[in-house]
RNA sequence: GGAGGGAUGGGUGAGUGGUUGAAACCGGCGGUCUUGAAAACCGUUAGCCCCGAAAGGGGCUCGGGGGUUCGAAUCCCUCUCCCUCCGCCA
């Protein structure tokens, strides 16, 4: 969320960048409900300071056993008035809230205008693409050949966008989830948390999914419960309510969850392989951050989330997102693109934001210096990476002409020295 | 799922309708004393919102919401969470 005063001293400058982010109009009549809100809010006020004299004043009159009728009469009168004021008041609150409530973050000023994906800007590229001296596949025919992979009878059980992993496929996955892990909390300073992959919708509106992506997610029936689309929802609202201590930060998480996601109005797209699952495995990263500190803390995420790609040997970019392609709650993000052989093309595989204040208000994550008035921290997520993905590039990156698949370095000691997957019996 | 008990400020915990936004203690901060520290003593110590340039003024908050009342931390209803016991269960 906004801040509702800076949005208030700023109107223009808050309008243009919201229209930078194709959002023009999404303020509407912001100024009008706000001076509503409150002028109804004095009128309410100012009756509530009249009725708590008078109330001390029957007190009075009461101990000294005096007659009150007169005040008594008063105060049921007020009492009437206030009820009407009040219902205004929070007729128009609530009418603003949930303005502000749909209002996306406002970017960061580094960010590259433009209306979407197009405006993007590479940042930097990692490694050379490699030349196949064959026709290099899909992992959607790679796998299923190998006997590791199987959409079919995931269809089956579940429906489509699921799959099934088997044998040496299922333990890559587990090997990968392992490894990034590993590497962030023995190398990056993460601390690892396993937190539940079912949260409240308290939670997701702490992270921005709700109230205006509830179709993007998988609701349990008859529950106030959501399957998580991310790990970044349940970590960042760890210390919802909280006041940290400003020593304290940065505090950096990593987390292993399962990530669900409805995929409505992505019909058509990316049908095949694994690429867009209605369930996939992902190590993410979240940072709560003093503000001073957070483009900084952002761009060591990012690091921290391309160094999975290094070791792991597989080709990608950096890429800032512009205005128009940003995620509801990102001031700035970068996304990481892997190369995928088989369409020629990076794909997303992480995506690195900076949401600063924006969730910490919504989800009232604070912290406080030494004895000074409690601020609003920053919050950073990115993943770091997404495992299914992964999965996928190391089988087109490393396929060999027999349709077998060589196993990176770093991998290996989690594969029990296992150096090449090869044709299995499901 | 059934029965019972609970939720008060940073912590423990008093408070059953009217100067209680809240005793006391602990903790924190400042000070006195001390070469320094400890101890002792004194003082201080919630958040949010509205008006205001500021000084200041006002409002709300005793788990959340609703109600009774002139007036609610205190009475009633409801939801959530925690604890104990029973059942079920990885």
């Amino acid at each position: 969320m906004l801040d509702l005063g800076f949005v208030r001293d700023n109107l223009s400058l808050v309008r243009q960048r919201l229209a930078e982010r194709g959002l023009p109009d999404v303020l509407g009549d912001f100024e009008t409900l706000d001076r509503e809100r409150r002028a109804h809010l004095a009128d309410a006020e100012s009756r509530r300071a009249r009725r708590n004299k008078i109330s001390d004043e029957i007190a009075a009159l009461k101990k000294r056993k005096e007659d009150a009728s007169a005040l008594i009469a008063e105060m049921r009168q007020l009492g009437a008035e206030i009820s009407r004021y009040d219902a205004e008041a929070d007729a128009a609150d609530e009418k603003l809230r949930e303005l502000l409530k749909r209002v996306p973050n406002l970017p960061h000023e580094s960010v590259p205008v433009g209306r979407d994906a197009s405006a993007n800007q590479e940042i930097r590229r990692w490694g050379e693409p490699r030349q196949f001296d064959f026709e290099p596949k899909a992992h959607w025919d790679l796998g299923p050949a190998l006997g590791i992979l199987d959409f079919e009878r995931a269809a089956k059980i579940a429906g489509a966008r699921f799959a099934v992993y088997y044998g040496m496929g299922a333990r890559l996955e587990r090997a990968l989830a392992n490894f990034m892990l590993d590497l962030h909390t023995r190398e990056h300073g993460y601390t690892e948390v396993l937190p539940p992959f079912i949260v409240n919708s308290a939670t997701l509106y702490g992270t921005g999914q709700l109230p205006k992506f509830a179709e993007d997610l998988f609701k349990v029936e008859g529950d106030d419960f959501w399957l998580i689309p991310t790990a970044e929802v349940p970590v960042t609202n760890l210390y919802r309510d909280e006041v940290l201590s400003a020593d304290a930060l940065p505090l950096k998480y990593c987390a292993w969850t399962a990530c669900f996601r409805s995929e409505a109005g992505s019909y058509g797209k990316d049908t095949r392989g694994l690429i867009r699952q209605h369930q996939f495995q992902k190590v993410e990263l979240v940072k709560f951050s003093l503000p001073d500190h957070s483009y900084d803390e952002l761009e060591s995420l990012t690091r921290d989330a391309a160094t999975v790609l290094e070791k792991l040997g597989l080709p990608h970019r950096v890429v800032a997102l512009s205005t128009g392609d940003l995620g509801f709650s990102s001031a700035k993000t970068y996304d990481l693109e892997v190369w995928l052989p088989s369409s020629g093309e990076y794909k997303e595989i992480s995506s690195c934001s900076n949401c600063e204040a924006f969730q910490a208000r919504r989800a009232n994550l604070r912290f406080r210096r030494g004895k000074a008035k409690s601020e609003f921290l920053h919050t950073l997520n990115g993943s770091g990476v997404a495992i299914g993905r992964t999965w996928l590039a190391i089988l087109e990156n490393y396929q060999q002409a027999d349709g077998s698949v060589m196993i990176p370095e770093v991998l290996r000691p989690y594969l029990g020295g296992c150096n090449r997957l090869s044709p299995q019996p499901n």
